[in-house]
DNA sequence: GTCTATACATTGATAGAC
DNA sequence: GTCTATCAATGTATAGAC
């Protein structure tokens, strides 16, 4: 990995564990083994850095949910599956987590990537559930659109609770909450794969 | 108003605003219009005026909540008013919000009342899940502390949403969704107050 | 109780040698 | 491309006068 590589994870990571306020450049020069010099020959700037690290959270989030969703089964074991792959619960959301950044939401270019990741991910799992009650496995009164929002809210109000309570579990239980409200809504299993 | 209590209430907008580490003792005078001699004669510093601070914005937060909680009709029509409840949704929530401030998870002082809020919201949420099972008003099948916990993680989530896209809809959305996946679960309406 | 002065570390960046 | 100065501003306090 060469260095403007090891500047972009170590940036990933202290933008997870610190946030942009929370993490400076020679934070981030230290952890990547590389010099000031180095740093501001290969980024005009933390908000240069920043962006480089943003965009391939975002990318790797919605690659990582893709995965999920085109996955085998119905409907919703792909949507149980989603919600409930193994996660690094107690550190949170990469890309959640940028929202309660201000410096974040107020530089529209830092703030792109998060609200697309969100508008990609939002929309994906309402086409899910649109897909699922038009093939009979839903019920016909549930709201495509409204139930993908409510889902997506109990992955990141998840995380908060697990962080809240320093404990996975939190975040186990609020999405077994959700999966057995979303289940009062199948109408029939699935045709398989 | 004194000044110890304006110090106090310009350390709860910032931490709000900012976060703990985007939050300068200075930035806290400056709001509060007291001077830097001021403030260290009040507290000892910054971690000891943030826990006067978080302290107090955990109180109100449980006060608000229940206050929904306790008022007039069935189980589900109180729960829906706390979620429809008018919040400064892309503030996003006091308490949240520390969640994702490490320096803030990692002192065990400043942690607790964060701690607790959350385990008794779900809590209390649970209690009054267990009440409307009880009365008739919900389905048997209904998991009361499960449910708990996912409608406080679409609280949590739904300012997420709402802060990505820069739009308080997102949390509404969020709401309504839960609220539809809920109501599958009533069996009868309440009762009455 | 409040003020001003002082202090020392960190932040975010630039300059110029190599 | 990388390194070592250097820098002005900010962060987080302490000291001591009033």
């Amino acid at each position: 990995m060469d260095t403007r590589e090891r500047l972009i994870e170590s940036a990933r990571e202290l933008l997870w564990e610190r946030g942009y306020v929370g993490t400076s450049p020679k934070a981030i020069q230290q952890r990547s083994g590389a010099g000031q010099g180095s740093m501001y020959h290969h980024f005009h700037g933390k908000p240069d850095l920043a962006l480089a690290a943003i965009s391939r959270s975002a990318e790797e989030l919605r690659a990582r949910a893709e995965a999920q969703f085109s996955g085998p089964g119905g409907v919703v074991d792909r949507i149980t599956a989603y919600l409930r792959r193994e996660r690094d619960v107690l550190k949170g959301c990469p890309v959640g987590r940028l929202t309660q950044d201000p410096e974040v939401m107020s530089d529209p270019a830092l703030r792109g990537p998060v609200a697309e990741t969100f508008a990609w991910l939002t929309g994906r799992l309402a086409g899910l559930l649109a897909e699922g009650r038009e093939g009979g496995e839903l019920d016909t009164r549930l709201d495509p659109a409204a139930t993908a929002s409510a889902l997506v809210a109990v992955l990141q109000g998840g995380y908060v609770l697990a962080r809240a309570a320093g404990s996975p579990e939190a975040y186990e239980q609020a999405v077994d909450g959700a999966v057995g409200l979303l289940t009062a809504h199948v109408r029939r299993p699935a045709g398989g794969a």
